[in-house]
This record gives C-alpha cells, structure tokens and sequence, in this order.
DNA sequence: AAAACGGGGAC
DNA sequence: GTCCCAGTTTT
C-alpha cells in the first residue's frame, strides 16, 4: 500500500474503531494481567462465550498472585465447559513463570513475553499491544480475513508459513502512534463487519483501500484449504451408585484429551452386544455389579473426534480395590470436580432420571 | 508441516 | 451437515 494511504487507512481504522467499538470487559482495563486473561480465554472462543467465564474467572483470581497459588482443580472448575483445558493450565504456568521470574510485573517485550507458557505469536502481540501499547503484530483468523481481503493476498492460510506473510504485512501497516487501537480495530472490524460470510463492504470503513472491494471479492476470501477427518469412537458411560449413595468417578490421565478432568467410568463398545461391555466394566473397575438402567445417548463433537455416548445407571456394591485414578464421592462432592460437558450431559440425565422417581 | 486439543454458534 | 472462532503445543 502506497505511503499517503496507508496514514489515511491507519486513521480511518482507528478512528472508526473508537467510535463503533463493543463495550466488552476486557475493554475497561489495562491491567496485562486481565488483558492476558482475556486473549487466552478468547483463543478459539467467541465473544459472548467468554464474557460469563472472564468476569467470574477474575474474581475468583483477581490478581496474578492469586491464579499463581490456586488449586489446579479450583483452576480448572473455574475453565469448566469453555474447552481448550491446557489453555488453563498454561496460563496458571506462564503465570507462575510471573510471579517467581519477573517480580509479578507482566514482560513488556516480545522476547520474554513470548517465553511465557500458553503464549503463542498472537498472544504475545495482543498484550504488548493493548496493554503497553507497543506497535506489534496479533495475527489471528480475523486479521488474516480482514488484510488478505484489503491486500488482496492469495496464500492459503491453513498453511503455518502464511501467517508469517499476515505479521509482516502488519508491521509494515501498523499505526506507530495507534497500536492498540490498530490491532484492535483490524479484530473489531473482522468480528463484525469483514465476515467470513457476506462481509457488509458498504459499513466499511476501509472498503476504499481494499483491494478486493473494488477489484475481486472478498467473499472468497481468505484461502484456506485444509480439511480434517475425523474419528468416530463410541462409548458406553455408567452412573454408578453404591450401596450408600456415592458415585464412581475417575481422574484422566494428566495429558492428552481432557487431561485431568473427571468422568464416569466409561468403555470404548467394541461390537453391538450390551453385557460384553458391561462385563468388561466390571473386570477393568473389580466391581459387582447389581442393577441397570439406561440413560440418555447422544453423540458429542470434538475438533477432532466425535464420541457417540450411550449412559447406564448402574447399581454396585462398594470395592476396596478400585483402580488407582478412581474415587468414590457424593453427589455434593462431585459438584466440585471439573468435567468435560458430555460428562455433565450424562449426569444430568441421571438427575432428571432419578428425581422423576 | 500436520495433528492434537473443546465447545458452541451461525448458516 | 460445514465453517470457524481474539491459537498454542506437540509430534
């Protein structure tokens, strides 16, 4: 983009971003800390999912000092139904990282920030740039949308080399005095008018410096081809109840999927008979197993897998051997443990099960 | 470079 | 169903 306007393009973002900007929570503050927070919490995430989760995260843990010395349990119950657990439990690291190596005081630089556990290209440049203001790159899926519309760049972006093009492109268009509202305003402008889908070019306020605008169009833009397969595993889940009312929950393993969040037993169904799976049960947990009952079955979506759930309510006598990562707990108690929505999903069926009794 | 990693909303 | 969302880490 010649010179003259890209000053022009600069003004016209920043001034229309503080002008139409949403008043959002993070958006009250410069506090890195929260600005930290907010762009963990937002990676992947939409706006109005973690609005809810931010303001209760933040006063749960006000400041650094109180995430650093949280329970990885409480930590993670706070994180419960947002996704993307490692990202908690990274942020409570990076956070750790903080408090012990930096005298609590956020990095103000790349270099450093960047050594920060969770805190990837993008993350890095958001807090340098709305928090300290330092004219740096945050390249996320709406600055790729907005700039390969307005540059007219054809690369695809589900190539990892790509992004590399999108942060030179910002550092070459960057307002020096502006950055926060910059960066800030490429994001705002991608979220509400530069749609992936019919994008409302008349609202906007760059429309005469893009280049698709006025030559391609920017519906097909960006380019992205990657596609992804995913895997089916079905499963039967157990509610199981003991003699005296507790249930039967396990820890998962501390990495990989959903990694150290709590579920009911459950085994992967091998054919389309019903007592092999329970039989397995009873082998892989020692249990003894009295009643059955079935309960709800749905199938849950993940990036990339999808489990299809069946849930049993299931009666047993109590075993002194339990595998180790089990645990028996009451209702109240479990109330406590963080888990995954398809888990909650199936203890919800329970519930309503059981109280219409 | 590709895959793993959640969950939900919009079309 | 598909896409993708204020991405990072691991393989």
């Amino acid at each position: 983009m010649y010179y003259q306007y890209k000053k022009q393009f600069q003004q016209a973002l920043v001034e229309w971003y503080k002008r139409e900007k949403r008043d959002l929570p993070w958006r009250r503050t410069c506090d890195p800390y929260k600005i930290w927070v907010s762009e963990v919490m937002l990676q992947q995430t939409r706006v109005d999912t973690v609005i809810p989760y931010y303001e209760r995260f933040l006063s749960e843990f006000p400041t650094l000092q109180h995430l650093a010395d949280a329970e990885e349990e409480k930590l993670l119950k706070q994180w419960e139904g947002l996704g993307y657990y490692s990202r908690a439990r990274n942020l409570q690291a990076g956070v750790r990282e903080v408090v012990e190596n930096y005298n609590s005081l956020v990095p103000d630089n790349r270099s450093e920030i960047s050594k920060l556990k969770g805190v990837g290209p993008y993350t890095a440049g958001a807090v340098l740039s709305i928090a300290y203001n330092k004219a740096e790159h945050a390249v996320d899926g709406n600055v790729m949308r907005v700039l390969s519309r307005v540059l007219l760049i054809e690369e695809d972006i589900a190539l990892p080399k790509t992004k590399k093009t999108f942060e030179n492109a910002v550092m070459e268009l960057i307002d020096p005095m502006h950055p926060s509202e910059f960066n800030q305003g490429l994001m705002e402008l991608g979220a509400t008018i530069c749609t992936p889908t019919s994008p409302k070019c008349l609202l906007c306020p760059v429309r005469e410096f893009c280049t698709a605008f006025n030559e391609g169009q920017p519906e097909n833009l960006p380019i992205k081809t990657k596609k992804v397969k995913m895997k089916h595993i079905p499963y039967d889940v157990f509610v199981i109840k003991n003699t005296i009312g507790q249930f039967l929950v396990e820890k998962r393993p501390a990495k990989g999927l959903l990694a150290n969040m709590w579920q009911f037993p459950m085994v992967e169904q091998v054919g389309n008979a019903d007592t092999t799976n329970e039989t397995k049960l009873a082998e892989q947990y020692n249990l003894n197993l009295l009643s059955r009952e079935k309960l709800t079955s749905f199938k849950h979506i993940f990036s990339h897998l999808t489990w299809h759930i069946e849930s049993y309510s299931i009666g047993c006598e109590e075993q002194a051997k339990l595998p180790g990562n089990c645990q028996w707990f009451t209702a109240e108690e479990m109330a406590n443990l963080p888990m995954p929505v398809p888990m909650q999903k199936v203890w919800q069926s329970y519930k309503i099960e059981t109280t219409s009794l």
